[in-house]
RNA sequence: GUUCCCAUCGUCUAGCCCGGCCUAGGACAUCUCCCUUUCACGGAGAAAACAGGGGUUCGAAUCCCCUUGGGAACGCCA
């Protein structure tokens, strides 16, 4: 037997983030499970990770272990949760059916819900002939007179039903912590299904048991879930318990005003991440998503938007998922980053990317990939920029030929082959602005006229990082190689 | 169809609750200029919004009403 622990708020802040495990974690879903987080930590309360899995049809083990590793990539766990356990578990709600099912029975008994012996495809001829009729496709009530004596009768003869909630038809008054005071006009919705069935609950029933028995002082979730709190207040009401406080985020729209979804091509967590999107940028990207700090500056540590997160700064309006800020503050954090965090965690996009890491010494990779950050918005990017310094790489690129193919070019060209041939040693950043110098007199060429022929032989490119940087990672030999190369073009 | 939610630059938003300090602030994107003997980076700047209409008020982005537009939900999905 579960052993029902919990009961009335005791001023502790315990939140929760429920996902359903039918799919990897959409960033619509990452943002609410951060608001959650960002709440908890502020507020030195709980968060649990609660997986809904009462849809068995759709929901997967595999998809769990998903969504629970894309919250663990993006440094936001929660306190309890499946992996973690907890003093109020089972975290899994068909871990949970036995507290379920007894309270349906209760709810039963109360009267304040009754069998339902309609099957399936009456329902769906039902919810039709509703729909087509234009009126709202709520239950029609066939089941709710049947007396008590005859509902047990046909139960106990082995008549499949479900149990079904009562919608008490009146008023009532959502207190929103950022919607404030919203009224469901009655009739909004009709009996609801509590039961299936097959035993199941449903949705708006589990939450309410979970929610309560888990001790969730605060349930802040998408705003779609509105009308979902209408049936789960009848709920909390009909079992005679107080309610949590819920707090109802505006949801994030794709580029067509219309809820983010795979539709709009990348919307998982996942997807992001191996873009090389890093975490924590994304994460900070979220978070100004319906939120936004008092003194304006956007980009910061996690442990400041935690102090400065207030659910009373959450915005009502939906807010567009616009990749290209991301991808901005993305860059930012790439161009922040210490070098040898850097360094570990591009390496697999790098290898990815069909190039190795591990040619030379890690200090040659720091010093390439240090002359490129700049350059890449997302790790992904770092392939088509490192790739100068890989000899096995190296090609002219079309408007690189052009310009060596141009008198200047040529003239450029040969006078640095002689240059560095003369060179003593590496060339260094130094031996590069003097020889910058010297062949500007020497051939008459300045400004772009000199810089892209000596760009397009060293590196085959006519943007990039700087060759005083860029000239003594490659070394003499390679430099050499290729301005030859270029020569003989 | 019905119900509920929302409405400030193209986008994210500040301001709105507690009207005057708003000539409406910041950020992304865009454009211009500067820096750099090059692209980029960096710096400076420009353009860009209170959806419309009625009230209330000496005064409205801020309060009220209507219209319009957008969104969400009406399941034995979550």
């Amino acid at each position: 037997m579960l052993s029902f622990k919990g009961g009335p708020i005791d001023g502790k802040v315990r939140v929760r983030f429920a996902p359903s495990p039918t799919g990897s974690l959409h960033v619509g879903g990452a943002r609410t499970h951060l608001f959650n987080w960002l709440y908890a930590r502020h507020c030195n309360g709980v968060l649990i990770n609660r997986i809904e899995d009462t849809d068995q049809e759709r929901s997967k083990p595999e998809f769990e272990r998903m969504v629970m590793d894309d919250i663990k990539t993006l440094g936001l766990e929660a306190d309890e949760s499946t992996d973690k356990g907890g003093g109020y578990g089972p975290y899994r709600q068909s871990e949970r059916l036995e507290a379920y099912q007894t309270l349906a029975y209760k709810l039963l008994e109360d009267r304040k819900a009754y069998r339902c012996f309609c099957t399936q495809e009456e329902m769906d001829q039902k919810a039709q002939a509703a729909k087509a009729a234009g009126k709202p496709p709520h239950y029609d009530g066939t089941c709710t007179n049947i007396p008590k004596e005859e509902s047990q009768r046909r139960a106990d003869a082995g008549e499949e039903f479900s149990i079904r909630m009562i919608a008490p038809q009146k008023d009532y008054t959502l207190k929103d912590f950022v919607r404030g005071n919203v009224t469901f006009k009655q009739g909004m919705v009709g009996d609801f299904i509590l039961l299936r069935t097959n035993g199941i609950p449903v949705y708006n029933f589990a939450v309410v048991i979970d929610d309560y028995f888990m001790n969730v002082s605060h349930v802040i979730r998408a705003e779609e879930h509105m009308p979902n709190t209408l049936r789960q207040m009848m709920v909390f009401e009909g079992l005679g318990w107080e309610f949590p406080i819920w707090a109802h985020i505006s949801l994030v729209l794709g580029n067509d005003r219309k809820k983010l979804s795979k539709r709009h091509g990348a919307a998982s967590v996942k997807e992001y991440i191996e873009q090389g999107y890093l975490p924590e940028a994304l994460v900070n990207f979220l978070a100004l998503l319906g939120w936004s700090p008092v003194d304006n500056k956007e980009i910061r540590p996690l442990n400041e938007i935690v102090d400065l997160f207030v659910l009373e700064k959450l915005t009502k309006s939906p807010a567009i998922f616009d990749t290209d800020k991301l991808t901005w503050m993305n860059k930012e954090y790439i161009k922040a980053m210490n070098i040898k965090e850097l360094s570990t965690r591009i390496k697999p996009f790098v290898k990815r990317a069909g190039l190795d890491p591990n040619i030379k010494d890690e200090e040659w990779f720091e010093l390439a990939l240090d002359s490129v950050r700049g350059h890449i918005a997302k790790l992904s990017d770092i392939g088509d920029y490192l790739d100068i310094y890989y000899s096995d790489r190296f090609a002219f690129a079309d408007d690189a030929k052009e310009i060596i193919a141009s008198e200047d070019g040529k003239r450029v060209a040969s006078a640095f082959k002689a240059e560095l041939e003369a060179c003593d040693g590496e060339p260094t950043a130094e031996w590069l602005k003097e020889t910058q110098k010297k062949l500007k007199s020497l051939t008459g060429a300045k400004g772009k006229g000199l810089f892209f022929p000596l760009r397009a032989c060293v590196t085959g490119r006519l943007q990039g990082p700087e060759l005083t940087l860029a000239l003594p990672i490659l070394g003499k030999e390679e430099a050499l190689r290729r301005v030859d190369l270029a020569i003989r073009q």
